[in-house]
Parts: structure tokens; sequence; C-alpha cells
DNA sequence: ATAGTATTTCGTATATTTACGAATAAATAA
DNA sequence: TTATTTATTCGTAAATATACGAAATACTAT
């Protein structure tokens, strides 16, 4: 006689709901959000000066804003203008708040 | 003559929504958070049924949840029954559609 | 007291995250 | 071409997260 629960895997929608989470789970990128909801776009120079990190480890922090979708980079040489991807920023938000309802 | 800029710290709710992202940030939190959500309350042992990780991977993830009050535990020895705490779970909404507006 | 049940803590291994400065790249200006 | 500016990647160190089984805890029932 089996008796055992299969234990199930995760949903589409859980993943991508901790995928989201975790971009959000720095304050650093919680401020970075910030910036560019408020600012609309920045050059990566500009929150350099404001956010307590070195240039290199915003880089960094960009580039998991961008893995997950939140953020897109425009390159005007030798700079980089960011802004918000408002499709997946808004999917985040509907995400979390099916969650936490 | 002065030219730096003072780099900026974290404001209180950029560090309290960070530490709520930091919660959400594993599939198997968001599915606890979940089944909290739809059967009110469960014990830990129906959770382990049901959820992919061990007793002892699974008290961890409780323990996450619970250190940023996104859930709380009651002892019915020698189970233990877990809640979901409305009052920060609503808090961690409130900041994160601040955020994502 | 002893045994049984449910959960947590401990010990530990591995993977990921975070941080920084140095080096590199990529474009423009001199 | 060479220098300048801006941003990214590399190398690396330290901290944190994740996972599991074994052992410990805490209570109930015998």
């Amino acid at each position: 006689m089996i008796t055992e629960q299969i234990k199930q895997s995760y949903t589409e929608e859980q993943l991508q709901a901790a995928q989201f989470a975790k971009a959000l789970s720095h304050p650093v990128r919680i401020a970075i959000l910030e910036l560019l909801n408020n600012e609309s776009c920045c050059l990566h120079g500009d929150m350099a000066e404001v956010l307590p990190v070195a240039k290199s480890t915003l880089s960094q922090h960009l580039n998991e804003l961008k893995k997950v979708g939140l953020i897109q980079g425009n390159i005007h040489p030798p700079q980089v203008k960011y802004c918000i991807n408002r499709k997946n920023f808004m999917l985040a938000k509907l995400l979390f708040n099916n969650i936490l309802k």
C-alpha cells in the first residue's frame, strides 16, 4: 500500500514571484528602482554618485535587476541610461499582490 | 573645494522592504505563505508532507518567515500550528506597492 | 519511569551573494 | 593615434543561504 504523498514542485508563478522578490531583496536595488521611478531614467554615473556602493558593485546590482527584466539599459556612449521595464514592473506588483492578498 | 557627494545610506522603509523581499525570495517560502493563506493555519507536519523539502529544512524556512514577522507559530504539543501575521503581511504589501507604483 | 510523537537545533557541505579595486572595453575628443 | 570618459568584467575574499540527516528537545500517554 502506497501512503507516501507525492511532493509538489513549484508553480511557474511561485518561481517567478520568488525571482522578483530576490531582485528586491537588497536595499540598494530598492533604492535603484525608486531612483528610476522618480527620475524616469538615470545614468549609471549619476546613480553611482548617490548610492553607497562602488561603481563595479552598482553594475552588478543593475545586472541583477536587468536579468529578471525589471529594468533595461540603453547605451548612449560612453554613458548608459537605465529605465524601468514597466511591463515586468507591473507583473511583479501583480504577483506580490496575489500572494499577499 | 569639496565636490564629493555625501553618499546616502538607506531609509528604514527601504531596509524593511528589502527584508520582506528577502523572506519571499525562495519559492518554498512563497508556497508556505500560500498554504497558510488558503488554510488559515497549518501544522508543520502537514506542510512537510506537501512541500518538497526535508522537515529540518522546512523548519529553517519557517524560521526565516517568523524572523521578519510574516508568520507566527503556536504550540499545541507536540505539534506546532503556523498562521500568517496579518499586520506585517499587510505592511509588506503596502511597502511593495509603494515601490512598484 | 519509559516510550512515542512532532518539531527544532546541530553539524556540515556546497552554492550563492556581496563587496572592492584593477584591468578591460568602447566610444569620443584632441 | 593617443588620451579621456564611462561603464563593465575579472579576480578574489568574506559572508550568507540552502540543504540534509542525526541528535536533541518537549510534551503526552502508557
